[in-house]
DNA sequence: TTGATTGCAAATGCTTTGCAGCCGC
DNA sequence: GCGGCTGCAAAGCATTTGCAATCAA
């Protein structure tokens, strides 16, 4: 979605179009996504947009299906990024930090099977893969730790 | 996983068998799970076990492979619960609370195609559903609330 | 005995919130 | 102009950590 769009929608929902809602909007946007809530706040500062307002308006975002959170350790910081239309998931590396996204069937295999098995009415599906990734692989297999 | 095996895989690993240890195995055991670090801190409070040996001591659990954290909601404290042997994932109701385990081969079916197609070695596979249970959505249908 | 482990309390880090002034509508 | 938003600073939680006392081996 683009500045405009941003803008049509929170008016839509009785939201004002301000600096801070469209700068992180631009920011995640530009990004590409897997950014916390500092490292907004930090690019941002320049416009003159405080961490407080980053979290406000990502909270904001959120509510409107806009931006999603991920958590992607244990005692991380959660990471946003803008939600995409169709399911996809997480895939970290543990040695490098890199974050892939990858799509497929699988979420919506999950939803069917628990709405038709179970009644259940599945709103959001999280699905985080940890381990180590191809790179870090071939890198430990050259320079062993023995 | 009964008490003296906790004590021989603890004293295995060099760690002490302490009554903090023991206990905060002893209660997830009977509890089943889905507890947060201060319910069992709570809970162990008559045997003298603080809320940091809780911490402590689940990070170690979690280190030989015996319990395992999991966020249910964004801004929620993790919840712990004994490690299963074989792969499940959570289902959490918005409404009730409730959280139910299942299993099946859909972490397997990940881990799998996730080796093949891009090299990538799956520690962990962490997979959690939100939405509505099959009760709740009952009882919305029969009071609704227009 | 001896060093790992605990309790206590203070510190940390992320996130939220109260309030007075500001700005989009 | 009005009321929603923001910045600022302080508070709130979950979690971690320093240190002296304690306890398992």
């Amino acid at each position: 979605m683009d500045a405009d769009g941003l803008a049509a929608q929170l008016r839509a929902n009785g939201y004002r179009a301000t600096i801070p809602r469209m700068q992180v909007h631009a920011a995640l946007r530009h990004a590409g996504g897997h950014l916390t809530a500092e490292q907004l706040a930090d690019g941002l500062a320049d416009e003159g947009v405080t961490l407080s307002s980053v979290y406000r308006t990502l909270a904001l975002l959120e509510e409107l299906g806009v931006a999603r959170a991920t958590r992607l350790g244990e005692g991380d910081a959660s990471r946003w990024e803008l939600a995409h239309p169709d399911e996809h998931f997480h895939v970290v590396c543990d040695e490098c930090g890199r974050v892939t996204h990858h799509r497929g069937g699988l979420v919506a295999l999950v939803t069917a099977h628990l709405a038709e098995d179970h009644g259940f009415a599945a709103d959001e599906v999280d699905l985080l893969v940890r381990g180590r990734c191809a790179a870090c692989r071939d890198t430990d297999a050259a320079v062993p730790l023995s």
